[in-house]
DNA sequence: CGCCGACACATGAAAAGTCATATGTTCACC
DNA sequence: GGTGAACATATGACTTTTCATGTGTCGGCG
C-alpha cells in the first residue's frame, strides 16, 4: 500500500514556496559569497534600468516587504553608499547612486545568466510558466 | 514606443517569488485573522496527518527555515500548548498535542478549501503547474 | 483661507530570525 | 572498548523585521 498523499505534499502554495525557494537557493549563495543580502538584492534589482528611480511604497510593493521593513533596509543601503534618497512632496524617491549601479548591474548581469541556465532545464515549458504564474500574481 | 521591459518584470526568480506571495496573501490574512503566524501554520501544516510526527531537521526543510529559527519556533509552539518534543537518541521527535492537531485540522481544511477556489480559477494549468513546480524542486 | 481626512514615509519598542558555537549522540575504526 | 569525526539540536549575542504610532504633506470642502 502506497502511503496516503500528505497534505503538504501536494498544497499549490506549500509547492509554489518551496520552488521559488529552490530555484533561488543557488543564486542566493552567490550573493552571500559576494556579501549581499537578498533585501539588497532584491532593492537594487528593482531599481536596475529605472532611471527615475522608484519611491519607498513600490519599492516595498515589488520586493515583498511592508514598509517599515523597506525604510530601514533604505537606511542601511544609503549609509553603505548604493543609493540616495530625495524627498519629493509626501513621498521619497530613490535612486542609486553609481556604485550601487555598477553593483545593481553587474548582479543583474550574473542573474541574468543563472536564469537562462534554469530556463534552459525547462525549455519547453518556461514561457508557459511564466505566464502562468503571471496570471497568478494579478490574482 | 513601448517601454522596454524592466528587468525584474520577467526575471523567473521574482516572478515566482511574486506568485507565492500574491497567491498566499489572502489565506494569510485568514491566518492572521486568527492569531496564527505563518512560520507556525507551515509546521502545523507539515506535523498533520504526520502520524509518527517529524524531526527538527525535517521541519527546517519543508518550512523553509533554517535550524535555529525551527528550535525556536518550536519553543514558542510547546509553550502554546500545540506541539511536544521527545528527545530520541540525537534528534527530537515533535509531535503535536491534541490541541494542536484540532488547529491543524481546522486550518488545513480552510487551505483545502482556499486550494480549491485557486484552482478553479485556472483548472485547465493547474496540473501542468504542479508538475512544473515540483520539477522546480526537484533542481 | 483653514480644517480634516487620507496618504507616504519614518521611528521606537518588542518579536523573530541569523550566525557562530556549545552540547549531547551515534558511528566507524583502531 | 576508546577515540575522534560527523550529526542533530540547543543556545547566546547580534541583526533584522514587525507592529503601532508619529511626523510631515496633499486634497477637498466649509
Amino acid at each position: 500500500m502506497t502511503t496516503p498523499p500528505r497534505f503538504v505534499e501536494d498544497y499549490l502554495l506549500a509547492l509554489l514556496a518551496q520552488a521559488s525557494h529552490a530555484a533561488s537557493a543557488d543564486f542566493h549563495a552567490r550573493l552571500k559569497a559576494r556579501g549581499v543580502a537578498v533585501p539588497v538584492w532584491r532593492v537594487l534589482a528593482t531599481l536596475h534600468g529605472a532611471a527615475a528611480g522608484a519611491t519607498v511604497g513600490q519599492l516595498g510593493k515589488t520586493c515583498l516587504m511592508q514598509q517599515p521593513t523597506m525604510s530601514k533596509l533604505l537606511d542601511r543601503m544609503a549609509a553603505d553608499g548604493l543609493l540616495a534618497r530625495t524627498r519629493q512632496g509626501r513621498q521619497t524617491r530613490i535612486a542609486l547612486t553609481s556604485t550601487g549601479a555598477a553593483l545593481a548591474d553587474s548582479l543583474v548581469a550574473e542573474a541574468r545568466a543563472h536564469e537562462a541556465a534554469l530556463l534552459a532545464r525547462h525549455a519547453e515549458a518556461a514561457p508557459a510558466l511564466k505566464a502562468l504564474l503571471r496570471a497568478i500574481i494579478s490574482g
